[in-house]
DNA sequence: CTGTTAGCGCCTTCAG
DNA sequence: CTGAAGGCGCTAACAG
C-alpha cells in the first residue's frame, strides 16, 4: 500500500478557507484568533489528520527539541539505566532522544557526535566519553557550537558540564564497611584499561596492607564474559589467599566472585565477604544478594539531562558529583575468627 | 560562554567565492566539480567548520534518515538488547534512532508515536505494542502515513510488518526437553496480564497432565520485583508439590525459582529441574546457570530494522517468525527416580 | 563545469 | 483579529 501524502499547513488553510498564518496561530495558540475561525481550523485539521512538521518548524525558528545521547553500547544494563534516567527527565520538557552507540570505538564516537551536530540537536550527552583516545581539540571545538554534558568522565574540558560519582570516596566507604566488620586482608579485583579501576586501586593502595599482594586483574571488565572470566580467575586465586574479604570494582566481577566461592564450597559471607560496585540489577538477583556501592545510574541520567537543559537555556556549565551509597545485602558479614 | 553561530552553506559559498550550488555539489559529491574549485570549497568548509544542516536538507528532499523506536521501558534488559539489535542494523544504512519510552501506558504510547510522526521519521518500530488497549483505528490511520513494524505483538493489523518468536513452538520445545529427561509432573509458572503468558499456558494445557493443579501465577511478571515475588511464592509452593520440574514463562521467574530452591535446600537440577524463557543476560550469571529458550533479542531488533527499511523502500510489509532455540545449561537434568 | 532560482513546511513581522 | 510575504538552510532543475 502506498503512503498517504502528509497534509501540510497549506492544505489545512485551503480547506478551512483561511490563511496559513491563521492556521499557524491556532496550532501554536500564541496569538488571538476568533473562536469561530478557530473551530473551522480545528475541524480542517481533524479532517486532514494534519500533524505539523517539526523539522520545518525548527528550521524556521532556529531551535531544536531533540537532544543527542552517545553511549558505548546497550549490552550493559548500566548504560541502559542511565538512558532511562535521561529519557525520564527530558520527556517532561518535551525533548526527544536521538540515540547513538559508539561501540567503545573513539572513531565511532566522533562520527556519532558529528552526526548529532548535523541533525541540529540542541545538546549532547556523552556517557563514558573516550576522552583518553580523542584529542581534546575535538571536544573544545564541539562545545563551541553545542552544549555538552559528560557522564562518568575522567578528563576535564572547559565549558563542559559533568555528572559523575565520587568513586574514590565510594571505594573508601566500601573498604571502611569491610574493615568495620573486622576484615584486615582484603583482595582487590579490577579489570584492565579504565580510569575507574585506577581510581579505585589508588584508593585501595592508600588504605591497604601490602597492596601488591592483594590485587588481581581479571582482564576486560565490562563484557558478557566478565562474570565467567572473574569466576575462572578467582577459582584459582581464592584457595591460595588468606584474604577474608573481596572488593570488586564492579558488580559483574562481584557476581563472578560469588560464583567462584559457591563452586569452591566457600560459604558467603560466613567464610568470605564479597563486595561489588555499581548496584546493577543483577546484584540483587543472585544469591546471596550482593552487597555493593550504588552508582545510582538513574540519577546519573536525570541529573545529566537537567544539566544539559540548564546549559541550553543559560549557557552555564557546572559539575555535579553524586555520592555512592552503601547497599548492604547478604554477601558481607563479620570476618571469620582466626 | 556563548555558542558560535553555525556556518551555513551561504557562508561557505561566500568564503570560497563560488555559488551555493557548487558547495552543495562538493558536499554531496553527486555532480562533477572541477578539482580546483573542489579544493577551494573544501578549504572553506574546513575553515568555517561547516556541518550541513540535515533538517534543512531533509525538509527539501522530502526524505528522512531517522527512524523512531517506541519501547515500554529500558529498565528491562530484554528491551535494551532489542534496541541494540536495531541500532546495529540501522547504523549501516546511516539512519539514526529516535527513542521514546511508553512506560507501559497506552496513552503515552500514542503520544510517543504522534511525536515521532511530527518529527517526520521515515518509519517506526514499536516493541511490545499495547495493541490490547489502543483502538485498532489508531494504528490503521498511522500506517497510512508511516511505515510500521511491530516486535512481539499479538494482534494483527493490515500493512504492518511483524517480527516475533513462535512462543507456542518454543514452549512445546521446552516441555519436550523436560519430558525427554523423564519429567512428568511439571509446574508452570506465569505472570499476570500478558498474551505471551497465555499462549504458553495454552500450549502447556494441551500437553500437561491435570494442568490446573500445576499452574501458579506470581503476579506482575516483568518488574524489578519479579525475581523476589517469584521466590516468595515458590518458597511456599515448592515444598507442597510433587512436581519434578518447573517451567517458567520468563527468566526472571526462572531465577526466582532457583533462588527459592537454593533457600529451601533443594538441589538443582538433581532434585528439581528449572527452565526459564528468553535467555536474558541474567540467566547465565546465576548459579546454577539457567537452562532457557533463546528469544534472540538482538536478532529480533536487527530483523525489525531490516523489515522497516524494506518497507520504507518498497512499501511491502511482511512477517518474520523466529524460532526459539533451546539453551541447555545447568538447571535441568534427569528426573529423580521415584 | 558553474550560477540562478524556485521551493520544502513553517513561523513571524508588518500591514490591513 | 487576519492575510501577505520573507526567509530558515538546503537541493534540484534549468540555464549558461
Amino acid at each position: 500500500m502506498e503512503q498517504k501524502r502528509k497534509a501540510t499547513i497549506v492544505d489545512v488553510a485551503k480547506l478551512a478557507g483561511v490563511s496559513v498564518a491563521t492556521v499557524s496561530r491556532v496550532v501554536n495558540a500564541n496569538y488571538p484568533v476568533k473562536e469561530e475561525t478557530r473551530q473551522k481550523v480545528k475541524k480542517a485539521i481533524e479532517e486532514l489528520d494534519y500533524v505539523p512538521n517539526v523539522q520545518a518548524r525548527e528550521l524556521n525558528t532556529q531551535r531544536s527539541s531533540t537532544i543527542g545521547v552517545v553511549v558505548p553500547g546497550l549490552y550493559n544494563m548500566f548504560f541502559a539505566q542511565v538512558i532511562d534516567g535521561i529519557e525520564d527527565y527530558v520527556r517532561q520538557d518535551q525533548y526527544s532522544l536521538l540515540l547513538n552507540c559508539a561501540k567503545n570505538d573513539p572513531k565511532q564516537e566522533m562520527r556519532c557526535i558529528t552526526a548529532l551536530v548535523a541533525r541540529n540537536v540542541s545538546g549532547i550527552i556523552v556517557i563514558s566519553p573516550n576522552t583518553a583516545h580523542i584529542k581534546e581539540e575535538f571536544y573544545t571545538q564541539l562545545v563551541r557550537r553545542t552544549p555538552l554534558v559528560f557522564i562518568n568522565a575522567y578528563h576535564y574540558i572547559p565549558d563542559v558540564s559533568y555528572v559523575g560519582n565520587d568513586e574514590a570516596l565510594g571505594t573508601q566507604e566500601a573498604l571502611r564497611h569491610l574493615m568495620g566488620l573486622g576484615h584486615e586482608r582484603i583482595l582487590f579485583v579490577r579489570g584492565v584499561n579504565s580510569d575507574s579501576y585506577q581510581i579505585k586501586e589508588d584508593t585501595f593502595r592508600v588504605r591497604g596492607i601490602d597492596p601488591d599482594a592483594y590485587i588481581v586483574n581479571i582482564g576486560e571488565g565490562n563484557s558478557v564474559e566478565t562474570v565467567d572470566d572473574t569466576m575462572q580467575t578467582l577459582m584459582s586465586v581464592l584457595p591460595e589467599t588468606d584474604a577474608t574479604a573481596v572488593f570488586c570494582c564492579n558488580d559483574l566481577m562481584g557476581v563472578g566472585t560469588i560464583n567462584a566461592a559457591n563452586a569452591l564450597g566457600i560459604r558467603v559471607p560466613q567464610e568470605l565477604s564479597i563486595m561489588g560496585f555499581d548496584n546493577i540489577a543483577l546484584s540483587r538477583y543472585v544469591s546471596p544478594k550482593l552487597t555493593t556501592m550504588d552508582q545510582n545510574m538513574f540519577r546519573l541520567g536525570s541529573n545529566a539531562a537537567q544539566l544539559l537543559i540548564e546549559k541550553i537555556e543559560t549557557g552555564q556549565s557546572k559539575r555535579i558529583t553524586l555520592d555512592n551509597t552503601l547497599v548492604e545485602r547478604e554477601s558481607t558479614g563479620p570476618a571469620p575468627k582466626k
